[in-house]
DNA sequence: CTGAAAGCGCTTACAG
DNA sequence: CTGAAAGCGCTTACAG
């Protein structure tokens, strides 16, 4: 037994066929005889043999493999429940129609470097929210991609949520209770971003916020605005400072679930009362959202329906079937008991 | 535009350059003079050219992908924030190294039949309970991996939890609080696995719990146990029913955290007090644990921590450094609020 | 029923 | 500094 592994010349010498037997005895069997086949197959499980999936594959031109290109490390994507749930709707789609699913990080902090390496028969992409480069990397490499949670790039298909309706329902909601000091709890946008202004879905959610305010006659200056990481001990940890500033809000608008999470953790901390004394409401509505107490009021996204779509467009793409350019979303209001009038 | 996609040989004609000179323009710029250079890249460029992946890896008889053998459907596993925690762990690593990650799930529901198509350099195989032939199938590949959640192996590396140890302690600390009527809600072992009783860790907790009984003269047949599904909705319908037949416990032991928040969900609605009227634990230790109310009681076992270590020694193995056959992590009763005496 | 040949796309010794 | 050749491992028309 050789440390060098087996190939399918060295079975072919060992059962004294050709190549070609070998294949067909894995993978066209009625091509051969019986008798071949059997010795085949003992001369492969003697030596070990597996046929190699790379050479398969170059030959085949298929992967079998739909890439997940994601606009992070994945330590800090799989920490997020969004992705988790994201990855969930794209995964049952695979699951179906047998594909595995490769993350795939940025390379040397660079969405652009990672997408050349990947043996994949298509992406989706995450949160491209400006596009450096990466469409046309993609359009090169001549395999389909799906956006998603980017800003429209045209020719590019994409799936997205109307994050700017869900943006002025909730805030329209809150308004409509009576509440006009709000605070609103957002997911920091990273360094890159600031200098030209939001993008993707936190630049919609944001002027779905801005629209709500205009009809009440508010802008985005009459509303306090905090930008931290997506993680419950920031959303905790900033919803402490907020209340310890002078003008406390009576509601906080949290752009995710997670931080809503962390804001009722620090205002049952300081012995406020959530709704009564102060209503916090979420974004995307996480399954643990109807357990949490008091049941969050949130705005439902569909995230694994959208994981689904993108997955489903990108399969048929691969196949060569339709084309699906664009596809928006609804989302809704859910209100459950995390919101009341101002005392 | 032809709508074949350019390979080196199309850039090498556009260029008047052979093949070499082409990959040598991607790979190793010194190897060329940059007139000769700069006139392939722009040939390259203008067709499109991106190096293929798949040629590549053939060549290069490397992926700097790592595949993790899943036991279930990808859309279950990401369900499951357990396996979340766990890929947090294997991507830390593979964040550091350059790695992505290739989830591998069964293929017509054989975790063997889908080892030999996944393009990877290795393997983390995830709670393959009772060995059908997939660790032949995997030396037979000839590439590394490491098993996680199993039982031993002879021969195979693998990263394990003291899953006995852990289930001993809580149930020896709810027996020294005096309790006697427990319950004990474990996650479902699958069909597969009741004819030959239990197999991997939940084997090992069962084990663990009986120690604990047997050091106060008791029995399995002294608990009262059921067996779910691991999601907080049958965790919680459970125990509803436990609560319903005759003989209520005073402490339930869930060996899942996700099923202790169930369980409490249930005794919240019944109005039963917890922990003063009934304890409640878990198992796992995942990070909202500490944020539930009340704050759970649970065996904390370095889930991340295990993905981690396993995609270490997958990685040094891969680059044929040192072997590590076997290595047990520890777990630790975190004591919070959600136990207390019996009434 | 079986084999020799071509080719998937790439890179790296080897000559020049 | 540059090119022709070999080869990574596979499969599938094409002959016989």
């Amino acid at each position: 037994m050789s440390s060098r592994k087996a190939t399918s010349n060295d079975v072919a010498a060992a059962a004294g066929v050709s190549r070609s037997a070998v294949s067909f005895a894995f993978n066209n069997p009625q091509r051969i005889s019986v008798a071949t086949r059997e010795r085949i197959l003992a001369a492969a499980e003697r030596l070990g043999y597996t046929p190699d999936p790379l050479g398969r594959m170059l030959r085949a031109g298929t992967t079998n493999s739909i890439g997940v290109l994601l606009p992070q490390r994945l330590a800090w994507i799989l920490e997020n429940p969004y992705y988790s749930r994201f990855l969930m709707g794209a995964g049952q789609v695979c699951d179906q129609e047998g594909y595995t699913l490769l993350l795939t990080p940025p390379l040397q902090d660079s969405v652009l470097k990672a997408i050349p390496y990947a043996a994949v028969d298509g992406f989706v992409v995450c949160g491209l929210e400006a596009d450096r480069g990466e469409v046309a990397e993609l359009s090169r490499r001549g395999i389909p991609f799906v956006l998603i949670d980017s800003d429209r790039v045209p020719g590019a298909p994409s799936v997205e949520v109307d994050d700017r309706g869900g943006a002025h329902e909730v805030t329209r909601y809150l308004l409509d209770l009576g509440h006009r000091r709000l605070a609103v709890l957002s997911m920091d946008p990273g360094a890159a971003v600031t200098e030209r202004g939001y993008r993707g879905p936190l630049a919609r959610r944001m002027a779905g916020i801005a629209d709500a305010l205009a009809e009440c006659d508010l802008t985005m200056a009459d509303v306090q605005l905090t930008e931290v990481p997506v993680t419950r001990a920031e959303g905790y940890r900033a919803t402490r400072d907020l209340m310890a500033g002078g003008r406390a809000p009576t509601a906080i608008l949290a752009l995710s679930d997670i931080l809503a999470y962390g804001a009722v953790d620090a205002l049952q901390e300081l012995a406020i009362k959530v709704p009564s004394e102060v209503s916090v409401t979420g974004f995307d509505d996480l399954s643990e959202s109807a357990w949490f107490r008091p049941r969050l009021t949130t705005v439902r996204q569909p995230i694994v329906t959208k994981g689904r779509m993108a997955a489903e467009f990108l399969i048929s793409a691969i196949r060569g079937e339709e084309q699906h350019p664009h596809q928006v979303l609804g989302t809704s209001l859910i209100v459950r008991e995390s919101t009341t009038k101002p005392a």
